[in-house]
DNA sequence: CCACTACCATACCCCTCAGTATGTAACTAG
DNA sequence: CTAGTTACATACTGAGGGGTATGGTAGTGG
């Protein structure tokens, strides 16, 4: 039958799991119901469910330095078009449970101040890997285009056809990352100026 | 004691509850623990569990036409800095259990997909808000500027402090809204060109 | 004082799940 | 053929939660 599934079978199972439903889809039972074995199979091949709930995590936390490697030492247009692809590319690999998806981990930080910590670290990463990519641009408003994709990765795991728009999307933020601002900045409101430094 | 509770304080640890822990942890047992009563006054209040995250959702739903009515016939500048504060105390409402919190519902969303239909089309209302808000500009800049709010929100939740950025980001977006594209567009890539009609 | 209702407590059933203890079939080494 | 290991299956415990049935109590109108 199914029988002499490894870790990764099982990890896989957890991934698609965590990606429809949530952290608590990701349940010993339920995996093994998917899997066509039982519990024991489980227990055999993990000491507990925080240990594959850690290792989901950590898997996903590592693909940051990854992707950063994968660029190599590109910059500039070209390491941003790379980017895109490379983002596309992983999007897709986590529908197949390859990977582990953005979307779900983020959901899972939403509802896990423990698991939020570790996302918040690696997406100060992220945001380096994007300021570099994106090159000597204002911090502000890369920031903002960061939140930008954030916001894509949420409503996409909402609606799976706006996935389909992402080359757009990315196209119109890059055109807001290279525009002139024409207005000239007022006087600071309630809240203090933030350092903009470019 | 606790006692003589209705359906608006059971709605509000469920709000606070929803906002902390996720949907799984609006259970009936918790809240009924967390307001010194047993599940029987609940289940006096409401039908079953299904009831009330049903409430929990359709007051969520009503809050888009809700801003819209305290927007009034506001439009241009005015209707933005009007919408900014509307959010700022409605995000202020939510951390007391007053009002749901879209972080909340967002990550429902992500983890059910029947709260994920509902919450789409809510959300499209929501653009069409912003669009109009923020006056006759490109409807793609609008789009991903809804995005960038969505990920404020999401990393707001991960992050508390960074909910006091919020004047600044807008500035930001503001900003990014307001300016002019500097580089040509070149030929389509892959993907087809998008309606960008302004 | 009585009947009635609103609101909640108690006790119970049933299900799901995490985790453990132990049995067992298949394969491998010698 | 045998002993040992791998990779499960079976069977169990205990906790926790949804939902119901029913009992109790404080107030209220008459």
């Amino acid at each position: 039958m199914g029988r002499n599934l490894d870790r990764n079978d099982w990890l896989r199972a957890a991934r698609l799991a965590l990606l429809k439903g949530g952290v608590e889809a990701v349940r010993v039972a339920k995996l093994a119901r998917d899997l066509r074995v039982t519990k024991g199979s489980f227990y055999w091949h993990f000491k507990d469910r925080d240990e594959l709930l850690e290792l989901l995590l950590r898997e996903w936390e590592s693909e940051g330095p990854e992707m950063l490697a994968q660029l190599g030492g590109a910059a500039g247009r070209k390491a941003l078009v790379a980017l895109i692809q490379i983002l596309i590319e992983r999007a897709r690999l986590s529908e197949e449970g390859k990977v582990p998806s953005d979307a779900a981990i983020f959901a899972w930080a939403s509802v896990s101040p423990r698991v939020a910590r570790r996302v918040n670290r690696a997406e100060e990463e992220r945001i380096k890997l994007f300021a570099q990519v994106l090159g000597g641009r204002s911090r502000g408003r890369i920031e903002v285009l960061y939140l930008a994709w954030l916001g894509f990765v949420a409503r996409g795991q909402r609606v799976p056809a706006f996935r389909r728009r992402f080359p757009e999307i990315a196209r119109t933020m890059l055109d807001l990352l290279t525009s002139t601002t024409s207005r000239r900045r007022r006087g600071p409101r309630a809240a203090p100026a933030a350092e903009e430094a470019s």
